[in-house]
DNA sequence: CTTCTTGCAAAGAGTTTGCAAACAA
DNA sequence: TTGTTTGCAAACTCTTTGCAAGAAG
């Protein structure tokens, strides 16, 4: 997935008008893999000359993870971040540096059950601590 | 954990001073099993006649949290929500009602692997879907 | 008296919304 | 035209902070 071509069928293929903003926010997270944050996927796409809006930033993102291109990770209350959505992934966050890691994780593996759920739309994993990095550091 | 003096004991015993609204706050998340927001414990309190306020019950909810009393459960980057930290459990959340339903993990047993972690602080899985009440109802 | 805690109000951060202008079909 | 998308600013929600009053040791 790299040619605006891809994106534009990527995104007409879900519905979405490939827009010019949506082009650039779409190529931008295929490119990107440190699940940024909106501040930064605006100050990005700014330094490199696209001064899109917030706004439509947000609107952009929100459009993308309803059609399921893109998902939310809430890894605090702060704000939110934003992940290509690949194969499936846990997370581990590290509590020292804020670094996130991805790792592969066999979810139908797991054979978690929950007796109350009756259709399952999205899996998350989240572990918290230390990174390697920062333990080694001290 | 029910008589204020056991919850004034498990208090001291983390080096927290035991106030009056630091215990009620305490009784109520022990008694209170759905993952309440701030909003809520407020809401419940003061319809208890305990009006505590709301600064009060940040201050208190993040100083159980660094204690390890508590832990707070990020659904979504709207309200934080709040959970007695007893044995490991993972939430299922229904994206129709909003009911965030307990399911005991193993969290050992499951053996995932981080390759980056140094050391594991806090665990958590999230699945969302559709609950089977919502489900039923069409 | 000294320290910690509470509570109010204001500030702050992140996100959403309203609306007019620009664009596309 | 007719509907969609963008962008700015204002509004909104949740949370934190500053500071004075109150409680505890």
């Amino acid at each position: 997935m790299q040619s605006f071509s891809e994106l534009t069928a990527l995104l007409e293929s879900k519905g979405i008008k490939p827009s010019l903003q949506r082009l650039l926010l779409l190529d931008y997270m295929y490119h990107c893999h440190e699940h940024p944050t909106v501040e930064k996927i605006y100050a990005d796409l700014a330094a490199q000359g696209h001064a899109l809006s917030k706004a439509t930033v947000y609107n952009a993102l929100t459009l993308f993870v309803q059609k399921g291109i893109l998902r939310i990770v809430h890894l605090d209350n702060s704000e939110a971040r934003y992940d290509i959505l690949t194969n499936d992934h846990g997370h581990f966050v590290c509590e020292c540096c804020g670094a996130i890691y991805d790792e592969p994780v066999d979810f139908d593996q797991l054979n978690l059950q929950f007796p109350e759920a009756g259709s399952i739309r999205q899996r998350d994993i989240f572990y918290r601590g230390v990174c390697k990095r920062c333990k080694d550091k001290g």
